[in-house]
DNA sequence: CAGAATTGGTGGGTTAAAGTGGTTTTTTGT
DNA sequence: ACAAAAAACCACTTTAACCCACCAATTCTG
């Protein structure tokens, strides 16, 4: 169970530090084989345990996409830009270039834990996702029975 | 299971070179020999191992077209457009004239593997379907119970 | 409390591999 | 037989993997 954001920072070879805790973590439940994707509707970056993408991605690659422009779009966001990864021995990624672009990472990072999986965020643009409040959208029937 | 996406260049005569890591796999899948071909609705063009093509291409041929005009652009699209191609000693391919101007293809493209096929796009469309909200459809059921 | 040691994070250099561009030879089609 | 295109070959550039070194911060110890 992921949790907490942490601040790192990317160099100028695309190679970020996983944070000590969260690496501790990842190597415990998958030897640091991880894989990272792209969001299907934010411009950020997912991370998963090796063993967590094993189990979503045939889900996601077994939805019919025939006549849905939008299941192609969710299986090009998610399939399309995924890429298994491994922490190298400074317990460090290589993030491939279409990755950083997609998310817009240049120097500044946030790294959030959530839950099963990790988010990798341009700090400016995290920021801003935490400061909008323009959710059209209204919370679902099980989340209204949660007591915070 | 293919994934992830590459940006690539097409040089002048039309040659690519098939990213590293989709070529080991398609080596092993297949022995590098591949069936590339038109997608039925979207400017981009579809790559599948010699195998998956072979299951497939009878079930799009065997579809019923008397009546149905959709069915004889599908069959057009796919059967219409395949060629069989195979990796030269360099990991290239060389993309015939007519699937380079139906895809609209120039010298930056996209490379993307997508579960069990693959999709080569000009690097401009693709990013702009990446970018583009205006689906017009919902989610089918099935993709709602995700948890990403 | 001061100094030493360890850990986490960062940056750079080297080597091998991948990607790219060009030239020549062979094939194909007219 | 000739022209055009594709295959094969070769050479160069760029990138990624690996290694090592450094700095900062925290912790341990005398």
């Amino acid at each position: 169970m992921y949790s907490g954001s942490h601040a790192i920072t990317m160099d100028a070879k695309g190679r970020l530090a996983i944070p000590s805790r969260i690496r501790d973590q990842l190597v415990a439940d998958c030897g640091g084989r991880i894989v990272v994707t792209a969001h299907h509707e934010e411009r950020c970056l997912l991370v998963y345990p090796e063993s967590q993408w094993q189990t979503l991605a045939p889900q996601v690659q077994a939805l019919p996409n025939i006549q849905s422009a939008s299941v192609r779009k969710l299986q090009r966001r998610l399939l399309g830009h995924a890429v298994p990864l491994e922490l190298d021995a400074n317990g460090r990624i290589l993030l491939p270039p279409t990755l950083r672009d997609f998310a817009g990472l240049d120097k500044d990072l946030i790294v959030a834990g959530l839950g099963h999986r990790l988010e990798i965020w341009n700090e400016a643009a995290w920021a801003a996702s935490n400061e909008d409040d323009s959710d059209s959208d209204e919370l679902p029937p099980a989340a209204l029975l949660l007591n915070i």
